[in-house]
DNA sequence: GTCTATACGCGGATAGAC
DNA sequence: GTCTATCCGCGTATAGAC
């Protein structure tokens, strides 16, 4: 093969096709001979642009998060920005399934989501909430948004009625899967919504009201 | 070797090893040859016991949620009930921190999964929640302690102050691995407390005066 | 500084003997 | 039901060509 002048490889376009084999055919398609082959190149080649296979999972877990939308934050009251922000979040992690179980082999250095934390934890401490308060709302809203993202409830039930014989309250449980989109969207809509309308009574007690 | 007559090997006493090992090391140090070695057997004889490796730690998953108490459903009402078994849940989780990453792998034919669903569902539409907002709950309830074993919050933040040159909100947030319980249980409780007390006040909407 | 060629050790898994 | 022998793909280290 010629050698090019320039050369065939970035840190962009390494992230770009791994993230398509990752999107089209699992995390375990993910090799650095498959990445390497579909980039026509070598697969040591990559260890010069990433020191580990580790670190090219970080990046696309990092371009993942770093496509969440964070303008609302400062330009809508804080519940109305939280709920849009929220559904941005999970939108995003939807968008790319296969790759939420690796972001949650546990913290990592991934710029973004630093990014993402300074915009939500900065949005409740300006509308007026205790630094501790914010943390702590900031943290249960990753939570929600990360657990409902991380796998569909609903596939969690096969569709083969005689799996549930023994379980009394699951007679209909197999026909869960025909209505994933209806469970999964309103268990988040209705978990969404019912955490904001609580913060937003606990607001009227801790910072408009907070004397007796 | 000499064989012995009794069976070396069965599918409890591999799961056990095998949890012990995840636990010590993560689920990077279980390998087949590692797992065998501690039971004092060559490594392909656990193919008589599970199909593959991944069919191990789904028992290892099942164990763990196989653990978790329900005998508070039917004997308590159902919000306290529900905040009871969530907090159980989640300390069954964080009791085996490294299994969490696999448990996100998906969804998987694990039996004790349907157990405590049909637990919680059955709690719930007892108490007389329409189906829908039964399964809804259960949902938002899952997705919600998932989310909180599945990683620290306070660890995703660095304690070297240098990193948050950048955020201007976040000039602190080096010290909150330093205080990782009081966010991460904090930040549960109040997911948790927010999230019944928000299905009490929409009980007494849907079910209670259902009517105008 | 970027890529190729080669190689090491370990992983999951299978076939067949006993 | 367990063994031995073996296969193949993996992550990645190293050396050297350009």
């Amino acid at each position: 093969m010629v050698r090019p002048r320039q050369p065939l490889l970035s840190r962009g376009r390494i992230v770009e096709v791994a993230t398509s084999i990752v999107d089209a055919e699992g995390l375990d398609a993910l090799s650095t001979r498959r990445l390497a082959r579909e980039l026509g190149v070598q697969a040591p080649s990559l260890y010069n642009h990433f020191g580990t296979k580790d670190e090219i999972l970080d990046a696309i877990g990092d371009a993942i998060v770093a496509a969440v939308d964070l303008s609302m934050f400062g330009r809508e009251p804080w519940p109305d920005a939280l709920l849009a922000w929220a559904r941005g979040y999970r939108a995003a992690f939807l968008a790319h399934p296969n790759v939420v179980p690796f972001l949650a082999r546990g913290p990592a250095l991934r710029p973004a989501q630093l990014r993402l934390a300074d915009a939500v934890y900065g949005a409740l401490f300006d509308a007026g909430w205790p630094p501790s308060h914010a943390t702590r709302i900031g943290a249960t809203m990753r939570y929600f948004v990360a657990g409902s993202a991380l796998g569909s409830f609903a596939l969690g039930f096969p569709d083969d009625p005689s799996v549930y014989g023994h379980y009394p309250h699951l007679a209909d449980a197999h026909r869960l899967r025909e209505h994933k989109s209806q469970v999964d969207d309103g268990a988040f809509e209705l978990g969404l919504t019912t955490l904001v309308a609580g913060f937003v009574a606990l607001f009227e007690q801790v910072v408009v009201t907070p004397q007796r």
